[in-house]
DNA sequence: GCGCAGGGGGTCG
DNA sequence: CGACCCCCTGCG
């Protein structure tokens, strides 16, 4: 049954800014200018009116609970984002361009599965592979005349061969999915358990996955349940843009992700997940 | 238009 | 440090 929650002013919330900044994958644009997506048993269409946000779908439990945990609603992005902008004056610029940004609160295994599947790749194939998994692994759903499906549970997902997951589009991640879907369904990486760790213990554990680096475990730290704020993803996009600002060396390839890692402790402070995003955004939508 | 390099949100051996 | 799958893009 549908089901409808509306809140109103809401500050740093703005749908581009969420759907687009690069954390996710399931999330499309309608031609109304809303955004609908798939996540858990939730089909959840939203709408963007001034400072007046509606969310609207099927869901499994209350529509409210469901989106103010899902969008992070309950926590306070102007005082985190004021503090960021006090550190430094690009970050401040990066912040007012990426004002609207909210870190989702994304499962954790589907989050695994899809940063494994963005390793050296690009976001339009990334999602083309995710929608097949879906619709082949995922369950059914239906909402306003339009079929959806859910991102598989590992059980589902195992029920996949590697030649199966090859013909899914994958490529040479398929073993890599393959792998760690055996890991989720032995138990091996239980969220309850690992969320415990400390940072550093964290980040060594999810690099035990296969198709899991330094990259992509720290993707998954802070895009996903875990809610990492102070891990730093260093892709090509953050290199270039730390580069240009801080370190300035001539060959970026000598810039070592150490470095970046160090500078961005420094700099940046317990927050510098956050002002990865603001970072990484502003600069790739520059193009 | 078509064909073909080039390269993409890294990881692994 | 090079290879890796697939596919989309840009150029000739």
């Amino acid at each position: 049954m549908e089901q409808e929650y509306i809140v109103e002013n809401v500050d740093s919330f703005n749908l581009k800014d969420i759907f687009e900044c690069g954390q996710c994958f399931r999330w499309n644009k309608e031609e109304d200018g809303s955004y609908s997506g798939v996540f858990k048993k939730n089909v959840i269409n939203v709408k963007q009116k001034g400072n007046k946000i509606i969310f609207k779908g099927i869901c499994e439990g209350n529509i409210e609970e469901v989106c103010r945990d899902y969008f992070d609603l309950d926590r306070n992005y102007q005082d985190i984002k004021n503090k960021l902008s006090k550190k430094d004056r690009f970050l401040k610029e990066a912040i007012s361009y990426g004002d609207g940004i909210r870190i989702l609160n994304q499962d954790f295994w589907e989050t695994t599965i899809s940063f494994i599947i963005s390793a050296n790749n690009n976001i339009p194939r990334i999602k083309k592979i995710i929608e097949n998994i879906a619709k082949n692994y995922g369950e059914r759903l239906e909402y306003i005349n339009k079929i959806y499906y859910t991102f598989p549970s590992p059980k589902q997902l195992s029920k996949a061969s590697v030649e199966d997951l090859r013909k899914m589009g994958l490529g040479f991640r398929d073993e890599r999915v393959y792998k760690t879907t055996k890991d989720f369904l032995d138990g091996n990486f239980k969220e309850a358990e690992i969320k415990e760790l400390d940072s550093q213990s964290l980040h060594k554990k999810l690099c035990e996955m296969a198709g899991v680096g330094p990259k992509v475990a720290n993707c998954i730290e802070l895009f996903s349940t875990l809610k990492r704020f102070d891990s730093f993803p260093v892709d090509v996009w953050v290199r270039k843009v730390m580069n240009e600002l801080y370190i300035k060396k001539e060959d970026i390839n000598k810039v070592s992700n150490t470095e970046i890692q160090i500078f961005a402790k420094q700099k940046f402070g317990s927050m510098r997940g956050l002002a990865q995003q603001y970072l990484f955004y502003w600069k790739r939508e520059q193009n």
